[in-house]
DNA sequence: GCCAACGTTGGC
DNA sequence: GCCAACGTTGGC
């Protein structure tokens, strides 16, 4: 089993959206970042996935979810009315993936990207570092446990 | 709202 | 194939 940890914009499509889902599982759209389609399509059914929030007051990790179908053709490219439009993507020949994820856990409160930052066992992790604008990244095992060790 | 960092596009 | 221009991301 693998780790992850996508980013998603709560004003978009946050947390308690994906709660709201039929059997809390939804696919995940949008992905238009050759790396983060390609982090995708290594997904495995099972791997679990830290749901980050950025963009807001307080970013940080908000709850885990986990991979329930693995990389298939996201077809909002294919849909004009859709904000993740992209005519290069056809039906014939894909360019992007999405999968479906499940929530697993709402946690009791955000672990915050300032917390993330702070310790120096995380350092090597994407997320906390500058610039970084990856919206999919692994998660190593050890970083895993390290940040639900924080809750 | 600002702006640094980064990815993509397209002219040459 | 280079690289300037542009658009986007996302913390602050």
């Amino acid at each position: 089993m693998n780790y992850w940890l996508m980013k998603t914009e709560p004003s978009v499509y946050g947390i308690d959206d994906l709660a709201a889902q039929p059997d809390q599982t939804d696919h995940w759209d949008g992905i238009r970042n050759y790396q983060a389609r390609n982090y995708m399509r290594q997904m495995k059914k099972g791997d679990r996935v830290f749901i980050y929030h950025s963009n807001v007051k307080e970013p940080g990790i908000v709850g885990i979810a986990e991979v329930v179908r693995e990389a298939y053709p996201d077809f909002t490219a294919w849909d004009p009315e859709s904000k993740y439009y992209d005519p290069k993507s056809t039906p014939e020949n894909p360019r992007w993936d999405m999968v479906d994820v499940r929530l697993v856990e709402r946690f009791p409160r955000t672990i915050t990207l300032e917390e993330l930052k702070a310790d120096p066992e995380l350092a090597d992790m994407k997320v906390v570092q500058k610039g970084n604008r990856l919206s999919i990244t692994p998660v190593t095992e050890a970083q895993w446990r390290r940040i639900l060790s924080k809750l």
